[in-house]
DNA sequence: AACTATCATTTTGCATACAAAATGCAATAA
DNA sequence: TTATTGCATTTTGTATGCAAAATGATAGTT
């Protein structure tokens, strides 16, 4: 009995799943950043714990890239060097790649139906030149696109890479060219997956993201390093 | 001045980060297995630490997927289904393929040589039918080729899923055929090395995998799951 | 002035202590 | 017999305390 009812058990939240989730978005709001010291006791009182819960969630996050830590010397965000950006977004392209080959396989109509209105919706914020809408709807295509694949630990491998890249996503598409020629890869996106052409469309995600990737290398070089970013 | 010397520095190894390399062996060499339940206290007394740094490390072989942790109920070694298979064997193809890829690009005559080297080194032991040096040098090539792609985070990635699997890899060449069949794939990735064919290399690399993820399955198969394996 | 040396302070690493949750078992009821 | 309840024990989660290392400031030397 309560077969279907009770089986999402109700479980109280841990401290230190907890404080490993807040830290990540202090990080990724940028409230924590890279190369700062910031000391344990500072971080217990900010969230009103002991120094065990949130050395715990250190550790996690430091295993995940996020933080760097170093022996007796603190945790700190760690700064994403350009040397790195080049070693992540040639693995991020080829799980994107893989996931596209996966979801052609086993994506049902109404999956494709989803990502073709997602893209539709996508190109009309770019023509509107809304950064903001565009970048939440491309985002939106490639997330729906890694699920259509069905592969949670693909998946979570991608989304482990992703977070140490987030802080540099947004420069992408800083150059107007630059966006046009991601929209217009996205058209070829989109067609290889209606046709269900795993091997194209994994050959396009890749290159989309190495796209990316030269973007990503352009505008880092033109902020020429010293400001906040990375 | 000791610009070069002392930039190697000598670091009193970390209690916590000792007992992550530990508990990694011990799980390795299925000392610790699958689904029975290691209370804390138990490996504090093996290890002669208190709770604190093993807590730590066992948070970070939980995040590694190395491990499950189930709240206030404890730490036990995660089960390797034949689903989580299927799940990691692309993805480390994917890996392996980008590693092929970025090798040809960067490899220079010598890394080549020396792959050639253990190669028919291995053809050697295959011929004799000597598995377990056949095994160790099979992994050599592999983790030759990753090294020579020159991309660390794609090593530590690829090296994070390995882990994972590592228990069922002995399972792959168990019928003879199967053996056969890798070494004829392993004659043409040499060859697509020799000739720094990138997209060939990547290709074969992948389809090598894939074939290791049939073997595997078969083999679990047959031995009917109930046994100690996985 | 620049470079060391010394020492108080801060911060980290680990051990211990205590509270809450889970487990196991016996006693009871159906 | 089979379930179920209640309680003692074990185990986990978090807080605290203590020792070692790092940091920072001051004083002394060249």
């Amino acid at each position: 009995m309560f077969a279907s009812l009770t089986h999402t058990q109700i479980r109280k939240p841990l401290l230190h799943e907890e404080i490993v989730a807040r830290l990540r978005t202090l990080i990724f709001h940028g409230e924590l950043l890279p190369d700062v010291r910031v000391p344990e006791k500072d971080l217990c009182q900010r969230f009103g714990i002991s120094r065990t819960p949130l050395r715990e969630a250190l550790k996690v996050l430091a295993s995940e890239g996020l933080i760097t830590l170093l022996p007796n010397r603190g945790a700190r965000v760690t700064r994403l060097t350009p040397a790195d950006a080049e070693e992540l977004f040639p693995i991020m392209g080829a799980l994107e790649a893989l996931s596209g080959e996966l979801a052609c396989l086993r994506a049902s109509d109404s999956d494709i139906a989803e990502i073709r209105a997602l893209h539709y919706q996508m190109a009309l914020h770019h023509a509107r030149v809304e950064h903001h809408q565009y970048s939440q709807l491309n985002q939106a295509i490639h997330r729906k696109i890694m699920e259509t694949a069905r592969n949670p630990s693909l998946t979570s491998v991608y989304d482990g890479l992703e977070g140490r890249v987030r802080r540099v996503r947004y420069l992408a598409n800083s150059s107007r060219q630059r966006w046009n020629e991601a929209m217009f890869e996205h058209e070829a996106i989109l067609r290889a997956l209606e046709d269900r052409d795993g091997e194209q469309l994994a050959v396009l995600l890749k290159s989309h993201l190495m796209s990316k990737l030269g973007a990503v290398k352009r505008a880092l070089g033109s902020i020429s390093y010293s400001s906040e970013c990375l």
